[in-house]
RNA sequence: GCCCUGAUAGUGUAGCCAGGUCAAUCAUCAUGGGCUUUCGCCCCGUGGACCCGGGUUCGAAUCCCGGUCAGGGCACCA
């Protein structure tokens, strides 16, 4: 044959160049067609001039001949490649690394310094997610080895945060409880020479780490580093005086091995371990040996840390312990959300923002009082997954899948603003029967009595024009007599469902008053959204005085909202 | 300043290691329609992206070089 093409390709050709073809409005494009067949035949790659030749020739044979006659063809010779199938799953994380079952052992390594917010839940729930897919274990571990720095109270929030995401460990434990495990291996560092006392101050210290230069400290004699480091034990020495350094490589290129510090005195009563100790581990040196103590096979974590892993592995191997398998992933903001407390906390003594727990916030306290499902914040974990990009995520993304998972969850209720008054001129006593929820009548309904009046929303009445015809929804329909000011006078116009240019929701006078909380993001730009917080005054139906504090409800045509009552006062926090 | 990462539709993400099935995935978003006694959910359709410049190759989102931009680290915080 031509070109020593034999028949068994040609027909291959001819087959992709017509699935190409069909999948394209009859028209095919050689340089597909070749990807294809070079992929599938990759014998065939040092031929490929004249692959390409004979392709390029069968595809406009191909391309002259009618989209209908291409189908048949293809039917004839390879009717599989007619097929498209079209899968959807939900995303779920990749496999991890090295990972065998009932042999992954992941953390949870929260520092009780303050509130867990969305960054803890994602890491949280990925290291939750792969402890159980592989049957291994999840420790929780509060990373409290700065006693300046934690606080009682937020032990039990980080608990009470993780639970709420679903997030279950099978063991608790405090760094604060190992430090003489700590002071043994430091210790035996001492007795080997790898550590040396420095009193420079921390400027000098931050900037011979710079500069690369060692100090004069770093000479002092292993007598000299074991009488201070028992002085330290004994009370000697004050806190920013002096602290103790892994004698490394002044001159590394990462400039966390240039000497870190390792140990620092500070002088400050713990939580739970109060005054026993003063000589308190730095993160790495605690990180580093508590993750071999606590049998971690993989630690999962965001990267801000990336650099620290080079320190923490040649801790580890001072001692000969084997390294975990280290998965890092970017760490990520929503747009306009700040996360830091340093950001937080002038917003809240400035009252720009009630507290912790506002709305706008993205600390789990205030999610779920905006009424995110802890659901949808795993659901985005997975979607955004590993990445080492820089995501900022737009709030879109999460309410977006919120809205999907609460839907079903949520009763609907009437609700309207801007009330304006609507008197019923000719209509019949009526008591209307309204499902809690469209999709599941199941869940039954309410009844409520319509007499004289009711009121409807101030946006739905500015469309309403003498002659008008609309219905109050589960009602009956009205016709506009006469609008004035403040009222609108209409008569009974039938129950036809099609009948009505518009089915509104409506509320009796007998409604209860609420406040809707309306959220938007708090920075714009940098600067704080002066309008980053809407409270409108409402009425709500009747039945809104049967729901429970804190369930997540949708008021119709408004959105869903998270329900907090305090004595007689309703407040809706919508969650969008 | 130095070191390390990264860059795919408006946003997020898959693909990159092992170049061809990428005419680029999925979600969110926007838009048109259907369903619906909600502007919700759901269903169908449409729109939109490989940072820039070179190189290697028959062929580059993918490999190489150079740039640009962004994030992190260089704490007696974690």
């Amino acid at each position: 044959m031509k070109n020593g093409i034999d028949s068994s390709v040609q027909e291959l050709i001819r087959k992709y160049s017509l699935a190409n073809a069909i999948k394209f409005d009859g028209k095919a494009n050689a340089k597909a067609v070749i990807g294809k067949l070079l992929a599938e035949r990759p014998e065939l790659r040092s031929r490929a001039r004249d692959i390409i030749t004979q392709v390029n020739k069968t595809v406009k044979e191909i391309n002259r001949i009618s989209i209908t006659d291409q189908i048949s063809e293809l039917e004839k010779i390879a009717p599989e490649l007619l097929e498209t199938t079209k899968e959807r799953r939900s995303k779920e994380l990749p496999p991890l690394k090295e990972a065998k079952i009932g042999e992954v052992t992941t953390r949870l390594p929260p520092e009780p310094s303050g509130y867990p917010h969305i960054g803890h839940a994602y890491a949280g729930y990925i290291n939750w997610y792969y402890a159980r897919q592989y049957e291994g274990r999840l420790i929780l571990r509060f990373e409290d080895t700065n006693p300046r720095n934690v606080n009682q109270e937020y032990y039990e929030a980080f608990k009470e945060g993780y639970q709420w995401m679903g997030i279950d460990w099978d063991e608790e434990l405090n760094v604060s409880d190992d430090i003489p495990y700590f002071y043994d291996h430091a210790e035996k560092l001492l007795d080997r020479g790898e550590v040396y006392f420095c009193s420079c101050s921390a400027d000098v210290i931050s900037e011979n780490r710079r500069t690369g230069a060692a100090c004069e400290h770093r000479q002092t004699s292993n007598e000299e580093n074991q009488k201070i480091w028992n002085e330290i034990l004994e009370g000697q020495h004050t806190e920013g005086e002096i602290v103790c350094r892994l004698r490394i490589d002044m001159t590394h290129s990462n400039a966390v091995m240039r000497d870190p510090n390792i140990f620092r005195i500070i002088d400050f009563p713990h939580p739970i371990q109060g005054a026993k100790y003063r000589l308190w581990p730095t993160y790495d040196f605690a990180n580093a040996l508590e993750d071999h103590r606590n049998g971690i096979s993989h630690v999962l974590r965001s990267n801000e840390f990336a650099s620290r892993g080079e320190l923490q592995a040649y801790i580890r191997n001072l001692f000969s312990y084997a390294q975990p398998i280290i998965q890092e992933w970017s760490r990520f903001a929503i747009e306009g959300s700040p996360v830091s407390k340093r950001k937080i906390r002038p917003l809240i003594e400035s009252e720009v923002i009630s507290g912790w727990d506002d709305i706008r916030l993205t600390t789990l306290l205030a999610l779920r009082r905006r009424g995110i499902l802890p659901e949808a914040i795993r659901e985005m974990t997975r979607e955004v997954g590993l990445s080492v990009a820089q995501p900022i995520l737009d709030w879109s993304l999460l309410l977006g899948i919120n809205r999907r998972l609460v839907d079903p969850l949520a009763s609907r209720y009437y609700c309207v603003t801007q009330p304006k008054q609507v008197e019923l001129i000719n209509t019949k006593p009526f008591t209307a029967k309204i499902p809690y929820h469209p999709d599941f009548k199941d869940r039954g309904s309410r009844k409520i009595p319509v007499e004289k009046r009711v009121f409807i929303d101030g946006m739905d009445a500015k469309q309403l024009r003498k002659g008008d015809i609309f219905r109050l929804k589960h009602a009956f329909n009205l016709q506009v007599e006469k609008k004035t000011k403040d009222t609108l006078q209409c008569s009974y116009a039938g129950d036809e469902l099609d009948k009505a240019k518009l089915k509104i929701q409506w509320v009796t006078p007998d409604s209860i008053p609420l406040r809707l909380f309306i959220p938007d993001v708090l920075f714009i730009k940098g600067e704080v959204n002066q309008k980053s917080l809407q409270i409108i005054e409402g009425l709500g139906e009747c039945a809104l005085q049967d729901v429970k504090s804190e369930t997540i409800i949708q008021l119709e045509r408004k959105g869903f909202g998270f329900v907090e009552k305090n004595g007689e006062k309703v407040n809706i926090n919508m969650t969008e």
